[in-house]
DNA sequence: TTAAATTTACGAAAGTTTTCGTAAATAATT
DNA sequence: AATTATTTACGAAAACTTTCGTAAATTTAA
């Protein structure tokens, strides 16, 4: 069993979304752009980073007397997870209900919506 | 102002979605529901149900020595709420992504993917 | 080479959530 | 009526999250 539960809290979940946007930052990377949404201290991300690398959701290596920290869980699985957990929780495990509530508020342009019917008919196409 | 942010709980949502599959329940009932998920002490749902009523997200009423509690919020706030938190948190505002590996990961019928398509078109056709 | 600035480690306060024990009230059973 | 069971209210412990202050180490600047 090398694959443990992913659980991130709601601020860890910001950091993950930092490190997987900017890749491998500082705590002052992170914390600066942090900082351009909600004022937050720098000791504060810190600790989150720390916190963060005991629990297995980041790495980090040394460079001089700097960290450099970078997500350890990958996207995909995150979104994958928060997804199913989602998707049973709240809409009754009907991914139509999801998806069309979610294209429904988040007007997503033309392009985007073409770019999914395509995916859509090689769904069906694809299988039974 | 009538209409405050949504914010349960994990646990608050539980209970949430037993009152919204279920409709009006005595303690008893959503914490016999609960209890077929994961163990979770008689007291413990009461005063989260108890909590919830401070904080509107129930209300409830007098039935002889019992309470009988309703959900006040609607499903689909709260999934649009939760909705936009996932969307914001792990896909990075892009809808299309949401949508695709929904899509993807949770093979829907035909009937279904042809249902979002017509829906797609009517977006398509319906804005600028 | 001092002084100032930056970084890490650590601890702990403050806030939130989850959990349940206990007591009092009410209802059901014997 | 007396006992037993069920329900509510309340308080508070335990666990988890978020936040930052302080001190020590390291680097940069004066």
């Amino acid at each position: 069993m090398t694959k443990n539960k992913i659980k991130p809290t709601e601020s860890e979940l910001n950091i993950l979304q930092v490190l997987w946007q900017k890749g491998p930052s500082t705590v002052r990377d992170v914390n600066d752009e942090l900082n351009s949404t909600r004022e937050i201290g720098y000791t504060t991300t810190l600790k989150l980073l720390q916190i963060m690398t005991e629990k297995g959701l980041v790495t980090r290596i040394k460079d001089g007397r700097n960290h450099i920290y970078s997500a350890a869980v990958e996207q995909n699985a995150a979104q994958q997870q928060l997804l199913d957990k989602l998707l049973n929780g709240v809409f009754g495990g009907s991914a139509k209900k999801l998806v069309m509530q979610a294209l429904g508020d988040h007007n997503p342009s033309k392009a985007e919506l073409e770019e999914i019917k395509k995916y859509i008919e090689e769904l069906e196409g694809g299988e039974s």
